[in-house]
RNA sequence: UGGGGCGUCGCCAAGUUGGCAAGGCACAGGAUUUUGGUUCCUGCAUUCGGAGGUUCGAGUCCUCCCGCCUCAGCCA
């Protein structure tokens, strides 16, 4: 039994959960310890050569989260070390999505090709200390060299070149005197290290080709181990927060900034990388399913991209809440996608107003409603936020209902509609099953019900109980929409399996979109702009499109359906 | 008999200097409900990859073993 030391803490706010984890263990360490001035400052450093994805959300949030727990600052930085993969359609759409997730890095935008010259006066200091050289062998005898993961590699001919040759050279191949993969600049460091990123790695190969933003002005380039520590140092992070797979480059990220003179050092710590279930997360098997066509492009509502859950209209706040959610180890992990369903419906259950559209729509004749009538009934707008109001619906004499609200004999606990059974109409009144029509395939085509006019609202106060509450849409008021159901991109919990042969392709789900083209919609929905989230009574939380989406032709997303927990029970 | 990591409930994940296993998701019951939604109760690891050891006491320390991930781009 806890003493009452329950500070407020509120678990309802979606910026609320944040567990403690290994990297603020690191960083409350180093701030006790009095290092970086008791300063934080983090990045996030994306290479502008694809779509982000919500495994870089995880970044995202990591490192402008931990800026603003520790009133630090956090940088956005392009690292565009390589002008032949990246452009500036990738920055820009990188910005955007950084900025709709909800971080601010004020001021501080900034490209690692800014500091290219800086880096070239670094790699001369290593040269001058004999430690860095030009290398003459090609790619493939350098390959031939550096040995494997069992043998050791051997030194290089080029080697022991002396300083003055290799300053030379350096600044020849930085002049364009070379052509592509004449030469390239090592460090030396060990060519026997167990650690392949030691034996002599690469700091500058030689590439005419023309840069996203200094155009032709370099013929060399630095690679990411030599980039990345001098990007950091110069913009004085703190703590520079990485994948796992770049763990094994920590020493050589360490070893550049320990040979150079009086440059800050800021600390590497990696993590591991998101897996979510039912889709795959690698640039390579994204940009596969963009270019064969298997989604509409980067921005199709069923990729994990931003732009992809931006357009289903999966709420920045629920993608926060989520990253905070899933915590931060080393361990690998792959995430279901239930818990981020779950985060996507606490969010929109708040927030999104709700409103009647039936999906499958049957139709349903009043038949003791006078034929020309026609009331307006208040109904809330959302039981969840009393500010939300409330709005008017009309009701008449014909109506739809969803079809699946309907059996013509009662399964054990359906308590929806079926002859003779008494059923509530949301907001509106209670009504019980008379009669229904089937055509000749045995498809029923009409349902006739009988209301009580004295539940008008949808509330009797002479005891009587209902069990269904079936959502409605007036007939001759109702708006035609289109609504496309998403589902899993994949059927299989790891399409990316490294162990299994199948190439990931084959694991498509076929029914990942379904669009429904006859769906009706209250009036209201008339008035919907792009990109507006609602809940549909009963269904799911749905986003008008952000493309398709007109007033003269509506189409809805779906972001996530409802928890259902008769269908649940029916597919026991 | 190369280097670097990781292994706590079905899935994530906390576990201060060893003191006797948080929380979330999922799942299962039940209550409330004009959404079979929400909310609210309740249950859900005598056990921390395994085996030994140190200790009054170990998920936390030591030893050995097993499993998984990762590195041989002039990609990041």
């Amino acid at each position: 039994m806890s003493a009452g030391k329950n500070t407020a803490a509120p678990t309802g706010g979606n910026d609320s959960h944040k567990p403690s984890n290994f990297i603020k263990n690191i960083i409350d360490e180093d701030l006790k310890n009095g290092k970086n001035d008791s300063r934080v400052h983090t990045r996030f450093p994306p290479e502008p050569n694809g779509y982000l994805h919500i495994g870089h959300a995880k970044s995202i949030c990591l490192n402008f989260g931990l800026a603003q727990e520790y009133n630090g600052l956090c940088n956005l930085r392009f690292d565009d070390t390589n002008p032949v993969k990246e452009e500036d359609e990738y920055v820009n759409a990188i910005i955007e999505d950084v900025k709709w997730l909800g971080f601010d890095w004020q001021e501080r935008l900034y490209f690692a090709s800014d500091y290219f010259e800086k880096m070239y006066e670094f790699a001369i200091e290593l040269i001058k200390k004999g430690k860095a050289y030009v290398e003459d062998l090609n790619a493939e005898e350098i390959r031939q060299y550096r040995g494997t993961l069992t043998k050791p590699g051997k030194a290089s001919p080029s080697r022991n070149r002396n300083i003055a040759e290799n300053l030379d050279l350096f600044e020849r191949m930085r002049k364009g005197e070379f052509p592509d993969g004449a030469k390239v600049l090592r460090a030396k460091i060990d060519m026997s290290s167990g650690n392949m990123n030691m034996r002599d790695p690469v700091m500058y190969r030689i590439l005419h080709a023309s840069h996203h933003r200094t155009g032709d002005k370099w013929a060399i380039y630095p690679m990411y181990d030599w980039a990345h520590g001098l990007e950091d140092s110069i913009e004085s992070i703190t703590h520079s927060i990485c994948t796992l797979e770049f763990e094994d480059h920590r020493p050589l990220y360490d070893w550049f900034l320990d040979n150079l003179e009086d440059v800050h050092h800021p600390r590497q710590i990696e993590f591991a990388r998101l897996n979510l279930t039912y889709t795959v997360m690698s640039k390579r098997k994204l940009l596969r399913l963009v270019a064969e066509k298997h989604v509409s492009g980067w921005d199709d509502p069923r990729m994990p991209t931003i732009a992809g859950m931006r357009r289903r209209g999966i709420p920045p706040a629920a993608i926060r809440d989520f990253c905070n959610r899933i915590g931060v180890a080393k361990a690998d992990s792959m995430v279901d996608r239930a818990m981020f369903d779950s985060c996507i419906r606490e969010e929109l259950n708040k927030k999104a107003q709700r409103v009647m559209v039936v999906l499958d729509p049957v139709k349903v004749v009043i038949t003791n409603y006078p034929e020309d009538k026609v009331e307006d009934l208040p109904a809330e707008n959302n039981p969840e936020d009393e500010n939300a109001g409330s709005r008017m619906l009309p009701f008449s004499r014909e109506i739809y209902i969803e079809r699946e609200d309907f059996r013509e004999e009662a399964p054990k606990k359906f308590f929806r509609m079926v002859p003779g059974r008494e059923v509530r109409l949301k907001h509106a009144y209670y009504v019980k099953c008379t009669d229904f029509v089937k055509d000749e395939t045995g498809e029923i085509t009409e349902i006739h019900y009988e209301y009580d006019p004295a539940t008008r609202g949808g509330w009797s106060d002479d005891g009587r109980k209902v069990k269904g509450t079936l959502h409605w849409v007036s007939a001759m008021h109702a708006l035609d929409i289109e609504v496309r159901l998403y589902d899993h991109l994949f059927s299989k919990e790891n399409p990316d399996d490294s162990r299994d042969e199948t190439d990931f392709i084959e694991y498509l789900n076929p029914k990942s979109l379904v669009a429904l083209k006859n769906c009706k919609a209250e009036p209201g929905l008339r008035e919907c702009k792009q990109g507006e989230r609602f809940q549909f009574l009963r269904k799911g939380y749905f986003c008008s499109d952000n493309l398709d989406f007109t007033a003269g032709k509506p189409v809805f997303n779906r972001i996530v359906a409802l928890r259902d927990t008769w269908k649940k029970m029916q597919q026991k």
